[in-house]
DNA sequence: TTTTGTTTCAACCAAATGGTTGAAATTTTT
DNA sequence: AAAAATTTCAACCATTTGGTTGAAACAAAA
């Protein structure tokens, strides 16, 4: 097997390390576990990445990726109005959250760890001040077809209604006694109250 | 010094420990580093505390206690209108959390890795359930003076607007290339914002 | 002054852990 | 079939680290 991309015991590894160190944390992580986790040894472990650190900020990077590697382009799409790339926005990333819920406080959590690592690596200065979205916003309100807000107060709220639920799940979950179905009907409404809620404050002008 | 309360010590500890339990993560967290940091020495760190897991327990049970201590009363105000126990509750967390910023992470954090130890010390199934300010979003609901909507919709939507950005601080800030300044400035403007959107969405029957 | 509690210091220990090694077995590629 | 890459296994090592110990200095309370 000489294709370096796709390998399957790699996959497998990295599937098993993103859910040690999500749980456990990059320091509370085990090498061992990892290995187990992934049905394989330690020996293995190694001979696929040269150590801890480099495993973890593979799957650190990846995750990054992911998350913001599919909104990114949703808001500099020139075919949607904003009142559309508001609601596709909010309900993707409702979707996608289904799928990785725990993404969010892992990724939150290593840049608070380590914040210069993160911000060295990745430029992200310019990705969002200068998308479609925020022009269209800009342009909407210079127009006065609605309300004067800086278009990144829209974007957090954006943010916020979704993420934030994902993040403190195990307590919501607890406190209104949600079975899993009532967590996803609890979600779904979500997304629709955050799109009104958004875009009637927005066009009252 | 027979007071077993508000020792010096014990509390230059208590601090100490919390920034590097904060940045560092339970486990990643080294008792020498909390040592230094309180500028004593392990020795004494042992002999306030027994071991790591007591020291981490304490600081991080009256972390949950600021918390959600600052919170439940004012949701269970029998003198204020719903309209003012939103606008209060946000104003107030605002204000709370510009004092602790790292707050949230931090307790979301051991929540995720530790949910059992979490949920199995606190009950937390019936604090917010049966506020007053959730029988006061019921009662204006049946009255129809206000739209038909779960109050914990509500309750997560306040607490999303502001709890998130904090989580999300380093990001927003290189994003938005804010100074602190302007920062403070956001999250004012912020507080404003959530508090209209809510109630706005909320009386457009 | 005596006793009790607080603090420092330096050395020490046992356990956990990241990582290595090297030989052998197995699989895949050529 | 030969060569190269993958996988297993078990033992091993160096370092880190939580925690201990005990003696001595110091401060506070009785």
């Amino acid at each position: 097997m000489l294709d370096n991309s796709s390998n399957k015991t790699e996959q497998q590894i990295l599937e098993a390390a993103y859910r040690v160190f999500q749980k456990k944390g990059r320091a509370g992580a085990r090498m061992q576990e990892i290995a187990d986790e992934a049905g394989i040894n330690k020996s293995m472990l190694h001979y696929y990445f040269r150590n801890k650190d480099s495993l973890f900020r593979k799957i650190f990077m990846q995750s990054i990726a992911e998350f913001l590697g599919s909104v990114i382009p949703m808001l500099n799409n020139v075919e949607t109005t904003w009142q559309e790339k508001i609601s596709d926005f909010i309900a993707h990333y409702n979707t996608f959250l289904t799928k990785r819920p725990d993404l969010p406080l892992f990724v939150m959590n290593e840049i608070n760890q380590h914040p210069d690592e993160f911000f060295n690596q990745l430029q992200i200065e310019n990705i969002l001040m200068h998308t479609v979205f925020f022009n269209q916003l800009s342009a909407a309100a210079e127009r006065g077809e609605i309300r004067t807000i800086h278009p990144i107060q829209v974007f957090v709220t954006m943010l916020s209604n979704i993420v934030f639920p994902f993040i403190a799940a195990p307590i919501i979950k607890k406190v209104a006694a949600f079975t899993d179905s009532n967590w996803e009907h609890f979600m779904e409404d979500r997304v629709r109250i955050t799109k009104e809620i958004i875009i009637n404050y927005l066009e009252k002008v």
